[in-house]
DNA sequence: CAACCGATCTATACCGGTACAGTAACTCCG
DNA sequence: CGGAGTTACTGTACCGGTATAGATCGGTTG
């Protein structure tokens, strides 16, 4: 039962000036008490007759002492009260994108309730510094970015309880991520449905060459943009088709437009399954260019459903990542990873057992960028 | 000359099971020097002779010690390494915002090199927690929150530096905000230099009943919308015409449509001035409704230049924001506040020149959604 | 030759709390 | 009336570092 309860002075704080910092020691000596009644004035109330814990905080708030120092109790405790999240190295370009950031604040949003708060951690050295390293953490996130990371190696080391998102985990970690495959198979799967038989995936390949690729069921590097090509070449094979596939160096605008003039500029596909809304608002707005008519001509399958997909014209059909769950999935998980490890603490397993996989669902939302291919009923 | 240098072990992290924690103690004794020499070996290299630092980081790396703990730092150092950032109630909200949002990761970036990580901070308590009073950090930033609320008043007495971003700041503190004033201004007088005499201005009042409101040169509780009002209502009245406004309660898609239908609903004027890119495409979708073709009959301006300025169709004429300016401002005069407190520490003065108001300059982007008002060459 | 010096390393005293194991007084019960 | 159980508080030992003021020593310098 640890039922902190502040003094909210009325007027300023009082703040004795000339007078050093005011710490559990003071109070104790104005009082009169040893140190550690005062702090269990502030920590544990049930510790302490309600009397002389309402004299203790009575003097504390004239002398002008705010309660625990932070960090002070941080070490003393042994948590921080804050947990890390690791994202790309550009943290602006993460929030520039709405589902990350709009995940980033389902995050924070879940965790609030739990009194942690969220630090976002650079994941490049500073100088000296290493944000992975040198913060004040009680756990971390580690989102969407290379694993072999330097950031990512020192929290592991730091033996911080961590959860893996969008991300392939490091063995004996948690992680959480879409269901990407099946969100895959389900835009392919969709376009099968309303007749179309040349379905091109137009995705990502940072490392690769762009362009057409040779064999779309050789894996991706990147391990999101992987499963979603998986998903939608197993669609297309089982349907006995021929899936092609034309990849870009990076998921932004500058890249997207060119990728997709070249995606509609040969034989063009009648059916295209994007890597992400982005990409296919791109794509419509090559076959605008080309006088190709969206979806009479061609259809196109979003991922994500990010507000561009509604703000587009014709509104995107796409597959729908519900980031808010996958945001609160992430966070409740790394919660029962930080509470796992206070219980074993010096226990015997570290996290044997949390070989945890979770998948959060996805959903075809279907909008006017498809429609049934010509000649079809 | 604070050089850290931390050896990467190549392979695994070789912890000596069984043994505790391993300390700065720990080393010192198994290399045979004082615990201090060890501590130098690790943050001050210039301390030791560099074949002793060799042989200590050597035995360091065997005994699996890390490098010094971020919390006992942070405690004896007396600084963090972390930020705060005071957003909304809803983090979730926030990060919904894709300008917030932008902003915050344009924080983040610029922060990054300094080594300062950036915390969310939740305003609301979760339970016996409140971020604001039990986290470590070293500064803040408030944005665009209430000032009056629990989480302010206690960074203020926790003595913290303080940056206030898009708000009144409190006495003594730094503001960083848009030239509000500014903006509104030029959206109307864009307006008004397009031959338009009957302008509307959409925007939001939280507190107030929403709808049109008779004295429109009165005060919003809004700050940032009263500015941009304020600017609006200005050059409207230096032209000599008569502004009219109508308000809503949030700038949100749930409230904007309806408000857009009844800003048309009656006599639509033939300008607007909206406090949103959200609300101004709302509007746009409202007179499409209506049949009011824009910007033919109806000239509309945004205001932030988020994405949807370009997404919708027509193109946003928007007033736009530098979202990345601002965020560098913010980042920048936290810094320098926080290296102003730790020269004055136990100096003389807290803050008192720190009276710093900077203004983000705001530019005026014309696309397609404003034309020349009827009846005018 | 004594005083002085910089380069290295050590000793001590915090930083500001919390955990845990008492201790003393007071109640309850058979 | 003796022992078990509470309640209310205190003492001590950390948590894991860092700052600061010495101590030690070979080498200068006047």
């Amino acid at each position: 039962m640890e039922t902190v309860t502040h003094l909210v002075a009325a007027g300023a704080p009082e703040e004795a000036v000339g007078m050093g910092r005011v710490t559990l020691k003071t109070v104790a000596e104005a009082v009169g008490v040893s140190r550690m009644t005062v702090s269990n004035a502030f920590s544990k109330p049930d510790q302490l007759s309600p009397d002389l814990r309402e004299r203790i905080l009575e003097t504390a708030a004239e002398l002008g002492y705010l309660g625990p120092d932070p960090a002070a109790r941080a070490l003393a405790r042994g948590s921080v009260g804050a947990v890390g999240v690791v994202l790309t190295d550009s943290l602006e370009g993460a929030f520039l994108d709405p589902v990350s950031a709009a995940f980033f604040g389902a995050v924070a949003d879940t965790l609030a309730p739990t009194g942690l708060a969220v630090s976002l951690i650079p994941a490049a050295r500073a100088g000296d510094h290493l944000a992975a390293r040198d913060l004040p953490i009680d756990g971390a996130l580690v989102c969407a970015c290379d694993v072999g990371q330097e950031s990512v190696e020192w929290l592991r080391r730091r033996g911080l309880p961590l959860v893996f998102v969008d991300n392939e985990a490091l063995p004996g970690y948690a992680r959480v991520g879409l269901d990407e495959r099946e969100g895959g198979r389900l835009a392919a799967q969709h376009l099968i449905d309303l007749g179309h038989t040349d379905i091109a995936i137009f995705t990502i390949d940072p490392s690769g060459a762009p362009g057409w690729v040779d064999d779309p069921t050789a894996r991706l590097v990147n391990t999101v943009a992987d499963e979603r090509r998986a998903g939608a070449v197993e669609a297309i094979s089982a349907a006995g088709l021929m899936p092609r596939m034309l990849t870009i160096e990076d998921n932004d605008e500058a890249h997207a437009l060119p990728g997709a003039r070249e995606l509609l500029g040969g034989a063009a596909p009648t059916g295209v399954v994007s890597f992400s809304d982005d990409m296919a608002a791109a794509v419509i707005g090559a076959a605008r260019e080309a006088s190709i008519a969206v979806p009479a001509e061609l259809s196109v399958v979003g991922f994500d459903d990010a507000p561009i997909a509604r703000a587009v014209t014709p509104g995107l059909t796409t597959i729908r990542q519900d980031f808010r769950a996958k945001g609160r999935a992430a966070a409740e998980a790394l919660v029962s990873a930080i509470a796992a490890q206070r219980e074993s603490d010096d226990g015997p397993v570290p996290a044997a057992d949390g070989e945890h996989r979770i998948a959060v669902p996805v959903e075809l939302v279907v909008r006017d960028s498809t429609a049934a291919a010509r000649g079809t009923t």
